[in-house]
RNA sequence: CGGGACGUGGCUCAGCCUGGUAGAGCGCUUGGUUUGGGACCAAGAUGUCGCAGGUUCAAAUCCUGUCGUCCCGACCA
């Protein structure tokens, strides 16, 4: 029987650059091409199934990881991919890898241990300091565990790629990636340690560089429709990696830690992050009337001076915060039914290290001191001291008929007319967007829904070919920068969101491309030479030989529970064999998601490598 | 780092308040009965109760510290 034939194998038999200095060795399916004569057995391999739930896996697709035998945890963010864990891995790993060579990028592969001097030479390592892990080697020089390589392949670009001839070029690399997370959450959602695909394209015009950036967003999407997954592109902020135009790819999911923004009308997506939307400025009302403080004792919030016998709606207060970006305090105003959105803020400033400050903070009650007043009383009409500066969301602009603190505890002011009462600094649009607000684009209510990040494709100009000096002379001699962009992919956190996304009260329901075996083959005796065993391995031969990745519960454990295991794990397809159905000249085909179904032995093998094919072809079409 | 919860056989947990012989279920071992949806019977093995101090005649239990894990917030693929 001919594999090819059948349409299973990947685009080549054997893809290149299969060699990764430490994981992803070639499909185990070309292993069992010339070693047909050993079956995969359950009793062989490991996979440690259990019936409760761990009692420190909080989502589901983390409880799954670890119930059907995929990954066991070494400590908090860390964990080894158990035998069936990992082949789903690498079927990831390895769509990914034959989409980025569809797209033309090339493999490399890139030392974890960085040297600290090219993340001084990028800024980034003070951009990113806290994320950064460090070690030491024994002559106490210090080494950054890379938690991402801009750094490492501009500096390889830089001394290798001269000529405008050689571009453009895009080099990715799958491998291990290195953050010292704050907090490792959800199994492989955020882990200290993870595996990423990385990708840098690097151009010598910036219209080249969006064609890179096309062809990665394209593949982005194949990828996740290959893998199963439903995954959709939306707006994205930047970040610390830099850039000006960049894409996240998520997946709807109520345990994401993103809120995406989107418009079923017309289709805009965004991060909240970076969402905008077309809600209007705040009314004008009647000018003229002078400020006028009032009291207002024990009111220190919006909610209560709203109410009785103030009654001043949110949308008239003009709500006060403090912020300390960068070490400086500054003040940033936004309506009082707005919330702040501390990312816009930072894209908006540049600002890296932005929080709240802390009037419990001795070093930040300063602060309110200068000031004059403590949170709750605060206003930017009076009493701001030389220096600071006010920052004023958009909405704000041209309001009237405001009330705001007095910057006096107990007292506000209102007839406050933004532009003519407060100086303000910069106009910028810093508020979260809500369910329900208009589109800017077309106008309909815009709609919210958690979703985990899945993949990031950035343009990234010349952030940093700039100070990393790759160059390259152009056709007149000229000394210019690359243009880049960056893409990542967590390959990983992509494989839990399979889970995430494909689960039913019984366990996994693995998309066929992604599942560590395609086929369980049950047989419900297992005893050496009995019928059902015969028949197993007779199915076992044909089956390999097709190019279907095959696994034998060879245990002699009871019909229910080799069942229930099955569906635990999630094999796309179980093959039950027992005497009963033997006697009627038939097997039991059972699709995970699907009913079972009695096919004669005869034609039990190509009734499977049927299915299978229909199923690849299936996920394949849809990418 | 701030707030909260929890550390007891491999796993899930009880016991702690009110100090005095360390328990259950699952899993594991052996034997038997079973055998198409997580079987049953019998007999077993498995714990320095996270660690270190302290209080006490006596600590899983009370106190202090410490380490670890999980949840909420800031970070990210």
């Amino acid at each position: 029987m001919n594999p090819e034939a059948h349409g299973l194998w990947s685009a080549r038999p054997f893809p290149e650059a299969t060699q990764h200095r430490l994981l992803f060795p070639p499909s185990p399916r070309l292993w069992f091409r010339s070693n047909p004569v050993f079956p995969m057995r359950w009793t062989q391999t490991l996979i440690p199934t259990l019936k409760e739930i761990p009692a420190d896996a909080e989502i589901v697709s983390h409880q799954l990881l670890v119930r059907a035998g995929l990954v066991r945890k070494l400590a908090g963010g860390l964990y080894t991919f158990l035998p069936l864990g990992l082949r789903s891995l690498n079927k990831v790993a390895q769509i990914v890898r034959e989409e980025m060579n569809r797209a033309g990028a090339i493999e490399v592969s890139m030392p974890c241990l960085q040297p600290p001097e090219i993340w001084q030479a990028s800024g980034r390592y003070e951009t990113m300091r806290d994320a950064l892990c460090k070690v030491k080697d024994r002559a106490h020089k210090e080494w950054i565990l890379g938690p991402t390589h801009e750094e490492v392949i501009t500096t390889l670009v830089a001394g290798e790629l001269n000529s405008y001839k050689q571009f453009p070029k895009n080099f990715y690399q799958i491998g291990i990636k290195f953050r010292d997370e704050i907090r490792p959450r959800f199994g492989l959602m955020r882990a200290k340690e993870f595996i990423m695909k990385d990708a840098y394209s690097f151009d010598t015009t910036d219209a080249g560089a969006m064609a890179s950036y096309q062809k990665m967003y394209d593949a982005y999407a194949r990828i996740f429709a290959r893998s199963g997954l439903k995954a959709f592109a939306v707006e994205a902020d930047t970040g610390v990696i830099g850039g000006n135009h960049s894409h996240e790819f998520m997946v709807p999911a109520e345990t994401g830690e993103n809120d995406v923004v989107y418009c079923e009308a017309c289709g805009y997506a965004a991060n909240i992050e970076k969402a905008v939307s077309g809600i209007p400025k705040t009314a004008s009302r009647e000018i003229g009337a002078a400020i006028e403080t009032f009291a207002t004792p024990g009111v220190v919030t919006i909610e209560a001076l709203s109410k009785a016998p103030y009654s001043v709606p949110a949308n008239r207060q003009i709500k006060t915060l403090v912020f300390v970006a960068d070490s400086e305090p500054v003040i940033i105003l936004i309506r009082g039914d707005d919330q702040l959105n501390e990312t816009k803020f930072m894209a908006k400033t540049g600002a890296i290290a932005v929080r709240p400050a802390d009037a419990k903070n001795p070093a930040d009650l300063a602060y309110f001191t200068a000031l004059g007043a403590m949170p709750g009383s605060l206003g930017a009409v009076q009493n701001v001291p030389a220096g600071w500066k006010i920052y004023a969301d958009e909405r704000l602009q041209g309001a009237n008929d405001m009330t705001t603190g007095a910057n006096q505890d107990g007292f506000h002011i209102k007839n406050v007319s933004i532009e003519r009462d407060i100086k303000v600094t910069a106009w910028m649009d810093v508020r979260t967007v809500t369910a329900g607000e208009p589109c800017l684009k077309c106008g309909m209510a815009l709609k919210i829904r958690r979703a985990i990040e899945v993949g990031h494709v950035f343009k990234l100009g010349t952030k940093y070919s700039v100070p990393l000096n790759a160059t390259f002379l152009d056709e007149t001699g000229q000394r210019l920068p690359a243009v880049m962009g960056c893409y990542g992919i967590g390959v990983t956190r992509t494989l839990q969101a399979v889970i995430e996304q494909s689960h039913d009260k019984d366990g996994i329901v693995w998309p066929l491309t992604v599942a560590p075996y395609q086929v369980c083959l049950t047989p419900l005796s297992v005893a050496a030479g009995s019928p059902p065993m015969v028949l197993a391995e007779q199915l076992y031969a044909e089956l390999t030989a097709a190019g279907i990745e095959v696994l034998i519960d060879d245990r002699d454990e009871r019909p229910g529970v080799k069942f229930k295991d099955s569906e635990l794990v999630g094999f796309p397809l179980r093959v039950g064999i027992g005497e009963k159905s033997l006697a009627k000249g038939e097997v039991e085909m059972k699709p995970r998601a699907g009913a079972i179904q009695a096919v004669k032995v005869e034609s039990a093998a190509a009734a499977v490598i049927e299915w299978v094919r229909t199923e690849h072809a299936r996920l394949n079409a849809a990418a």
